[in-house]
DNA sequence: TAGAAAAATGCAATCGATTGTATTAAGCGT
DNA sequence: ACGCTTAATACAATCGATTGCATTTTTCTA
């Protein structure tokens, strides 16, 4: 080795040793401006194809990535749409909870397909400020809410003004914030309907009605009783959603009852699988002493003896529906709350 | 109302009516410059008590609340810490998984705790540069990558250059990125033994080793029934992790299996409830017929009819790891991998 | 080959906050 | 009331990219 092949070697060296973090850096490298290097990395056609290439070769021998949030900043957008769980109703229930993850995975998969980030956040409305602070912090493009708790006001307040914010959760006349849920009402309806096909006479809710979806359910579940004539023979449990808080009250309820129901809706399918669990532990056999159905059709009613019978709010349409009215929300178009149709899903417990 | 308040009245809302999106805005409005505005809103006691106090009332009057951008790309953080979430080697396999969730569930959870936000991504490897890209993006402050799929070179390959990133999956000797796992081998081992203690003799394993952690899972249970002397009884069925793909898989074994094994070691909980249900479809009863281990320890082990026996991870504190030690890596500590115990929680099904 | 049109690139303002330094106002002693 | 120290505030650079407009270079026509 000579030499200047020895010194070409150096300079190779320190060119590679430059830490290139900005598109300064590879301005510098290419002898060009920084206007050029961040027009050629868009590939914009202003830009002459010979240099074009030259500072894409350059970027990527360097691996060089632009600063998300200096674009940001500049372009005025975030790429990340916020999902928000406000925990209001019912204390110490976590992100954890099945039925959230199960939507927030529907949700991140949808999003990404769209090409954005999530940012999750969980937040514990204590004043009415939550939501405000969020919308103004001005770090994403447009916020889900999943579940609306007992948080309507707010949402409403603030939907008011923010137009990129949609609500997983019921709809009821007059609301302001666009939501996408299914028709609760309905989906009571059906459950309690099908129970009563099957044979019961006696039927327990179990499920906290103070919730507005929840109450929804009820009031379907109270409708078929009253047109099967039955109005006197539902009897209501408010049950914790939290799968460790249902199930003592479960357990309580059944051992203190009087006339065991024949059948019981509940509520949301966690509450279905606490159901279960406890009439097994009181040797009762399901769907042959008590029939059983949930509510939500989540993917972990296929797993359990027996499998769930359920009232399915597909779930996967509904986060394509949450995450595409919020993209065209975003883009300036109007939308409408959409309530989907709830489908009785029958499986082996009932 | 005389003309004097009138007016007072409209200078007012003229005030409110100025849209108050940044700094200048308030600094205009309290005739102060931004740098005050900036001080003053962080506490700083290099402004006076009184501006101070104007200065804020000023900002919540108007729901101010700066711009978490500009704030980031001063002051070069984000606030925001990276789940990602490698889907490499397993195709179908969604974020929705049940193991995936409770993590992300149980990360959110402490990050929040620790005042950082969550960015979620799944990536799809396709080349060696999905972390690299998200590293460089300088999006996150820190990146926690759940699940080591089969991207044990990448993540090497990153590590070694960038310091904030900690991994939930298996430990190998000489790994250069930081792991948070369990003891795989010896859950391995233990599911095993407690099955051999339960008097199986022939036990099958539920899972594919392909997979790092689960390869060392099979290892310890072939560790345990070599102890026992049972090395030949030992059969493995390279189950899907993925629910709806176990089970077909299972109830084909079933169906087919020449002798059937008196114990299932399933490879996670989601296989386990797999069999559980495959199981009843055969009429066999579980334990009676069949003792079944899962592993992970998922809530919804607590569920299942019958509860699940399972080699518990401890997901909590695991996350709780995670997230304690990437703060400590972004402050500049250096951390140790760390290897927990794993344990055994029996419940009904062994 | 001059001159005009077209293509390629450079310049500098901008996004909204933070922060080191310069500058002004207040406070104090004599 | 004057200089001097200290407290309070203003100024301006900065973070890293984007983009309208000005300027330079190239290309083509006559």
């Amino acid at each position: 080795m000579d030499l200047s092949a020895n010194e070409a070697n150096q300079q190779e060296n320190a060119n590679a040793m430059v830490k290139v973090r900005t598109i300064k850096d590879i301005a510098e490298l290419a002898g060009v401006s920084t206007g050029t290097v961040s027009r050629a990395l868009a590939g914009s056609e202003l830009i002459s194809k010979k240099t074009r290439a030259k500072i894409q070769a350059l970027a990527d021998e360097h691996g060089f990535r632009p600063n998300v949030l200096a674009r940001n900043l500049r372009i005025q957008k975030t790429g990340a749409i916020g999902v928000l769980i406000p925990l209001g109703h019912e204390k110490g229930q976590h992100i954890s909870d099945p039925f959230f993850i199960t939507m927030l995975g529907l949700l991140a998969d949808r999003l990404t397909e769209k090409g954005y980030d999530l940012l999750l956040s969980r937040v514990i409305p204590t004043d009415g400020s939550w939501l405000e602070r969020f919308v103004d912090s001005g770090r994403v493009d447009g916020l889900i809410v999943i579940g609306q708790s007992d948080q309507v006001e707010t949402l409403d307040k603030v939907a008011a003004r923010y137009r990129p914010l949609v609500v997983w959760g019921g709809y009821t006349e007059g609301q302001v914030h666009c939501s996408v849920g299914s028709d609760n009402r309905k989906g009571g309806y059906i459950a309690a309907k099908h129970l009563i096909e099957r044979g019961c006479n006696r039927l327990a809710f179990f499920g906290d009605p103070k919730a507005l979806e929840i109450g929804q359910r009820l009031e379907g579940c109270r409708q078929a009783m009253a047109e099967a004539g039955l109005s006197e023979k539902l009897s209501v449990l408010p049950a914790h959603l939290v799968a460790e808080a249902a199930h003592p009250d479960i357990a309580n309820y059944l051992g203190s009852v009087g006339e065991r129901p024949q059948g019981i809706v509940a509520a949301s399918d966690v509450i279905a699988m606490s159901a279960l669990r406890a009439l097994a532990e009181f040797g009762l056999a399901v769907p042959g002493d008590v029939h059983v159905i949930g509510y939500d059709g989540l993917a972990i009613g296929e797993q359990t003896v027996p499998r769930l019978s359920t009232v399915s709010q597909d779930l996967t349409q509904g986060a394509h529906h949450l995450v595409d009215m919020l993209l065209r929300r975003i883009a300036g178009e109007d939308t409408q709350s959409v309530v989907m149709e709830p489908e009785l899903i029958v499986r082996m417990s009932s």
